[in-house]
RNA sequence: GCCCGGGUGGCGAAAUGGCAGACGCAACGGACUUAAAAUCCGUUUUCCGCAAGGAAGUGCGGGUUCGAGUCCCGCCCCGGGCACCA
C-alpha cells in the first residue's frame, strides 16, 4: 500500500474492472428486485463541466446503493443526439452534424467514465442514429394512425435566429428559450401532436405522483392552465342595409357568467375571423382595418405587457345579451387575445379591472351586477372593479343567489336555452412538432397531388436522413433542396410526389428513450411490452428542473397516448421524480453568481480537477456541497476539504493496515468493551442508521456524507496500536470497514482499493449493506438538560432506565438549578425520557 | 395579481416541537520545520466579564406551548412558475 493517496494509480484500475467484470450489466429477462435508475439523457455538446457532473453522480450514487441493497439495477445511458447547436456549427465552421455529434459524444462518454459514473453501455440509445429513429418516424405514424398526429395551418411562432418554428413551451416571455430572440407570429402549415386530448389526465393523474416534487407539479397544472366556465353566444343584432353575416352569433367564453347582467359591451381580438366581413361597408369599416393593422404590427410582447394601454374601436355592430334580451355595442381591442377562449370576451366593466380601465377611457357604461357581503358597494364610489365573489343584483330570476351557487346554474340555463353550455377551457394548446431544419428525424409524410397527405408505410421505415445537404442559413429545411430525398413515388399511387421537408422538434426523440433502453438492439420493435411492464415506470428519475414543462409533459403524454394504444400499460412514464439543483459560480469578471456555463466563462472543468484531486474527490464534494435538490456554488476551496478527508482516510488504512488486517477473525463483543470502544462502537451503529435514512427517504448526500465524517473523527480520537486489546481491535476494524462501505457510494474507486487492502476480494458492490446493531445504540448512563422556565440551567448524568419521579427529584437536587428556583414557587415539571427535564416556576 | 419555494455564524450548511449552529470551509493561536507547504493540537454566533458566569440570538411583529428555527396569524425580502387567460 502506498503512503500517499494514489488516486490517479487506483481509479482507473477501478474503472476497468467494473468494465471487465460487467458489474453494471443488467439482467433485463430475470431481474431480482428491479430497480429502474435513470438520469435525464444529455445532449452531446462539447465537453461536460462539473455542473452536469451532479446529475450523474448523484445517479450514480443511487444506482450503486440500490444494488448494494439487493436490487437488480438499471441504470442506461444514451444521447439526446438531434438538435440545433449541431446544425449551426455545421453552418458556421462547415463540420457535418453527425461529425460533431459522435466526438461529442465520445467525449462526454469518456468524462462519464472517468468520474466513475457507471451504465450497461451495452444499452446505449442515441438519438440521430436510423436504429433509433426509425421508431420515432415510427410512433409518428402510430400518431398519425389515431388522429394524434395532424397537419394544420395556424399562427405559429417563428425564431428568425433559429430559423424555424417553435413549440409554445419552448417560448419563455415571448422569446425564444434556446437563444432569447424575440419571436415573430406566422401563419404556416405545421404538424402538431394533439397533446390537448389529454389535457385533463395530464392533470388529474399529477396527483397520484407522490413521489414527484410538488414544485414541478405546480409548474405542470399552471401550464395546463384548466378553467372552468362557459360559452355564451351573444347573437348579432342584424345589419341596417340588411346584407347577410358569415356568423349569427358571436361566442365567448366566460368564467364569470354569474357577472353577466352586468355586461354593458362586448370585445373581439382583432385577429377575429370574421371581423372583415362584420363590419364590410359599414362606415366605421377603415377605422376598424386600421386599428386592426397597427394591433398587427405590435409585438407579442407589448401586445401583452400590462404597462400597455387598451386600445379599441367601435365596429358599429350590435350583439344581444341572450341573458336580458339587451342590445350592446361590439367594439375590437387589442387586450382580447385570440389564442385564449374565443377570441372575443364579454365586457363587464363593474366586475373586471381590464374591462373597467377600457370602459373608463372610451366613456362606455358600467352596471353593477354583484353586490359584495355587506351589500355596501355603490358605483359613483368605486375606484376600481369588483372582481370578488358575491351577490347577484338587478340580474332577474337570478338576483340574490351567491357567484357560486349562480355560475352553475346559469350556465345550465344558456344550454337549455340553447344559447350556450358549460365548458372547460384548457390554456396548453397542441404540441407543434415541425421543425424547419435537418439535424433531426425527418417526419415521415410525402404530399401526392392525386392522394393528399400519405403517411410512408411502416415497412419503408427509416425515412433516412440523408449525409449530403449544403447547410445554409434559411427559413426552410436544407432537406427541401435535396432533390433526390423530396422526389418520391406515391406509396399509394405511384405517382411522382414531394417528402415533408421538416424534421421532428428533438423533444419527441427524449419522449420515449425510457422505453428502448429495454430493447436497445432491438430491430424488429420500437419496444418490448413485456419487458416495458416489468421494468417501468421508472423507479428513480433524476434531472434537471429546467425540464419541469417541456420534456416531463411530453413524455407523460406519450406514455399515456402509447398506453391507450395498447403497447404499454402503465400510463405514468416516472414513479419518482428528483430534479437537482443548479451549480453555480461566481463570475471573475464582475462577481455575480451565474449558473455555470461556457458562455458565462465559469466552467470548472472535471477534467482538470480529476486529475489534480481524483474522481472520488470531486464526487465526495458535489454531493457534500449542499442539499441536492438546492442551487449551490462551486467553491474551490471546499473541494480541498473533500480532498483531505478522502487522503486522512487514506492513511489511517495505510498506517493501522497491518493492526486491523490482523484483527479479522475478531468480532466486536459488547460485554468487554472499555468506554471509549463502547462509545465508538454506539457511533458505528448511529452512523449506520442515519446514512441508511439519508439515502432511503430523501437524498441527504450532505449529511450521510458529513455523519461518515464524524464517524472518521471518532475513529482518530481512540488511540490503535498493535498492543491495543482485541477488544479495541475488534472495534476498529469494524469501524474502517463500515466506513469504506457507507462511502462506497460517493466514492467508489477509493472505496474498493481500501477494501481490497482490509482482505476483501472485490468487488464491494457485491459487499451487503451493514445492518444496525440495535444494542450497540443502547446507552447505560445519559446526561440529561435541566432548563427552569425553558432555559438551559445545569446537567445531570443519569441512568438511562430512571423514571421520571427520581429524574424530577434529581433535577430539583441539582446545586445549579437550586439557584433558579430558590423562594420561587415549582409550578409543573416535564421530563421528557432521555433528553431534558424542564422546570416551570412563577414567583 | 395568483400559485409554489426559501430567509439560521465570516461562508456552504445541520437540527422526529426538546441542549441552535453537527459536518465542512475560512480565520486566528500553537506544535513540527532553517523556512514555507503539508500535517497535527486548540479557539471561533454576538454582547458584558480577568474569570466563574450572565444576557441576547434562526428576516420582522404577534400567538399557541412547560418549551418554537420547527406549529398558527399578519407582514418584509429573495428566487421560481403562471398571467391583459376573460
Amino acid at each position: 500500500m502506498k503512503e500517499k493517496y494514489p488516486f490517479s494509480e487506483i481509479e482507473p484500475k477501478w474503472q476497468q474492472f467494473w468494465e471487465e467484470e460487467a458489474l453494471f450489466r443488467t439482467n433485463l429477462e430475470a431481474p431480482e428486485n428491479p430497480y429502474y435508475c435513470l438520469m435525464m439523457f444529455p445532449y452531446p455538446s462539447g465537453t461536460l463541466h462539473v455542473g452536469h457532473g451532479r446529475n450523474y453522480i448523484i445517479g450514480d450514487a443511487v444506482a450503486r446503493y440500490k444494488m448494494m441493497r439487493g436490487h437488480t439495477v438499471l441504470s442506461p445511458m444514451g444521447w439526446d443526439a438531434f438538435g440545433l447547436p449541431a446544425e449551426n456549427a455545421a453552418i458556421k465552421l462547415g463540420v457535418h452534424p453527425r461529425q460533431s455529434t459522435f466526438e461529442n459524444i465520445e467525449t462526454a462518454k469518456r468524462q462519464l467514465q472517468a468520474w466513475g459514473c457507471c451504465y450497461d453501455w451495452s444499452l446505449e440509445v442515441t438519438s440521430c442514429l436510423p436504429d433509433y429513429y426509425k421508431w420515432t418516424q415510427w410512433i409518428f405514424l402510430q400518431f398519425y394512425k389515431r388522429g394524434l398526429a395532424y397537419k394544420s395551418e395556424a399562427p405559429v411562432n417563428w425564431c428568425p435566429s433559429c430559423n424555424t418554428v417553435l413549440a409554445n413551451e419552448q417560448v419563455v416571455d415571448g422569446a425564444c428559450e434556446r437563444c432569447d430572440t424575440v419571436v415573430e407570429k406566422r401563419r404556416l402549415s405545421q404538424w402538431f401532436f394533439k397533446i390537448t386530448d389529454y389535457a385533463q389526465r395530464l392533470l388529474d393523474d399529477l396527483d397520484a405522483l407522490e413521489g414527484w416534487p410538488e414544485r414541478v407539479k405546480m409548474m405542470q397544472r399552471n401550464w395546463i392552465g384548466r378553467s372552468d366556465g362557459a360559452r355564451i353566444d351573444f347573437r348579432l343584432a342584424p345589419r341596417a342595409d340588411g346584407r347577410p353575416d358569415p356568423i349569427e352569433a358571436v361566442p365567448c367564453f366566460t368564467t364569470r357568467v354569474d357577472t353577466i347582467y352586468g355586461c354593458t359591451y362586448m370585445v373581439l381580438a382583432p385577429e377575429f375571423p370574421h371581423l372583415d366581413r362584420l363590419v364590410d361597408g359599414l362606415p366605421e369599416a377603415s377605422a376598424v382595418r386600421d386599428f386592426v393593422a397597427t394591433a398587427s404590427r405590435i409585438s407579442a410582447i407589448d401586445r401583452t405587457s400590462d404597462a400597455i394601454e387598451k386600445n379599441g374601436v367601435f365596429t358599429g355592430r350590435q350583439v344581444v345579451n341572450p341573458y336580458t334580451g339587451e342590445t350592446v355595442p361590439l367594439w375590437v381591442a387589442d387586450y382580447v387575445l385570440m389564442e385564449y377562449g374565443t377570441g372575443a370576451v364579454m365586457a363587464v366593466p363593474a366586475h373586471d379591472t381590464r374591462d373597467w380601465a377600457f370602459a373608463r377611457k372610451y366613456d362606455l357604461p358600467i352596471r353593477l351586477s354583484i353586490q359584495n357581503p355587506d351589500q355596501t358597494l355603490v358605483l359613483p364610489e368605486m375606484a376600481d372593479a369588483y372582481t370578488e365573489d358575491g351577490l347577484l343584483t338587478d340580474s332577474g330570476p337570478f338576483t340574490g343567489l351567491p357567484s357560486q351557487e349562480a355560475i352553475p346554474r346559469m350556465a345550465t340555463y344558456a344550454a337549455e336555452q340553447g344559447f350556450g353550455e358549460p365548458t372547460v377551457h384548457f390554456r396548453l394548446r397542441d404540441w407543434l412538432i415541425s421543425r424547419q431544419r435537418y439535424w433531426g428525424a425527418p417526419i415521415p409524410i410525402v404530399y401526392c397531388d392525386q392522394c393528399g397527405i400519405v403517411p410512408i408505410p411502416e415497412e419503408q421505415l427509416p425515412v433516412v436522413l440523408p449525409d449530403d445537404v449544403a447547410f445554409m442559413p434559411g427559413g426552410e429545411s436544407p432537406l427541401a433542396r435535396h432533390e433526390s430525398f423530396m422526389n418520391v413515388p406515391c406509396p399509394t399511387c405511384g405517382a411522382p410526389a414531394r417528402r415533408e421537408s421538416d424534421t421532428m422538434d428533438t423533444f419527441v426523440d427524449s419522449s420515449w428513450y425510457f422505453l428502448r433502453y429495454l430493447s436497445a438492439s432491438d430491430e424488429t420493435q420500437a419496444f418490448d411490452t413485456a419487458l416495458c411492464d416489468r421494468w417501468l415506470p421508472v423507479d428513480q428519475y433524476i434531472g434537471g428542473i429546467e425540464h419541469a414543462i417541456l420534456h416531463l409533459l411530453y413524455a407523460r403524454f406519450f406514455t399515456k397516448a402509447l398506453h391507450d394504444m395498447g403497447l404499454i400499460h402503465f400510463s405514468e412514464p416516472f414513479a419518482q421524480l428528483f430534479t437537482q439543483g443548479m451549480i453555480c459560480k461566481r463570475s471573475e469578471k464582475d462577481g455575480q453568481l451565474y449558473k455555470m456555463s461556457k458562455s458565462k466563462g465559469n466552467v470548472v472543468s472535471p477534467d482538470e480537477l480529476i486529475r489534480e484531486y481524483g474522481a472520488d474527490t470531486s464526487r465526495v464534494y458535489t454531493l457534500f456541497i449542499g442539499p441536492p435538490e438546492r442551487d449551490a456554488e462551486w467553491n474551490d476551496r471546499g473541494v480541498e476539504g473533500a480532498f483531505r478527508f478522502l487522503r486522512r482516510l487514506w492513511r489511517w488504512v495505510y498506517e493501522k493496515q497491518s493492526i486491523l488486517n490482523g484483527a479479522r477473525e475478531l468480532r466486536p463483543d459488547l460485554a468487554s468493551m472499555e468506554t471509549p470502544e463502547r462509545d465508538l462502537y454506539r457511533k458505528i451503529h448511529e452512523s449506520i442508521r442515519r446514512i441508511t435514512q439519508d439515502l432511503d427517504g430523501a437524498f441527504h448526500f450532505n449529511t450521510a456524507i458529513a455523519q461518515i465524517m464524524e464517524l472518521m473523527n471518532a475513529v482518530e480520537d481512540v488511540p490503535l496500536d498493535a498492543s491495543s486489546s482485541d477488544s479495541r481491535r475488534a472495534v476498529h476494524r469494524e469501524a474502517i470497514e463500515s466506513i469504506v462501505v457507507l462511502l462506497s457510494p460517493f466514492a467508489p474507486h477509493l472505496c474498493e482499493e481500501l477494501w481490497q487492502e482490509l482482505g476483501h476480494a472485490p468487488s464491494i458492490l457485491r459487499a451487503p449493506w451493514p445492518e444496525v446493531n440495535e444494542a450497540a445504540l443502547h446507552r447505560a448512563q445519559i446526561e440529561m438538560v435541566i432548563q427552569v422556565n425553558g432555559k438551559n440551567r445545569g446537567r445531570i448524568e443519569v441512568s438511562a432506565g430512571a423514571d421520571a419521579q427520581s429524574l424530577e427529584a434529581e433535577a430539583v437536587r441539582n446545586p445549579q438549578v437550586q439557584k433558579w428556583i430558590e423562594g420561587k414557587t415549582v409550578r409543573k415539571v416535564i421530563v421528557v425520557p432521555g433528553r431534558l427535564v424542564n422546570i416551570a416556576v412563577s414567583g
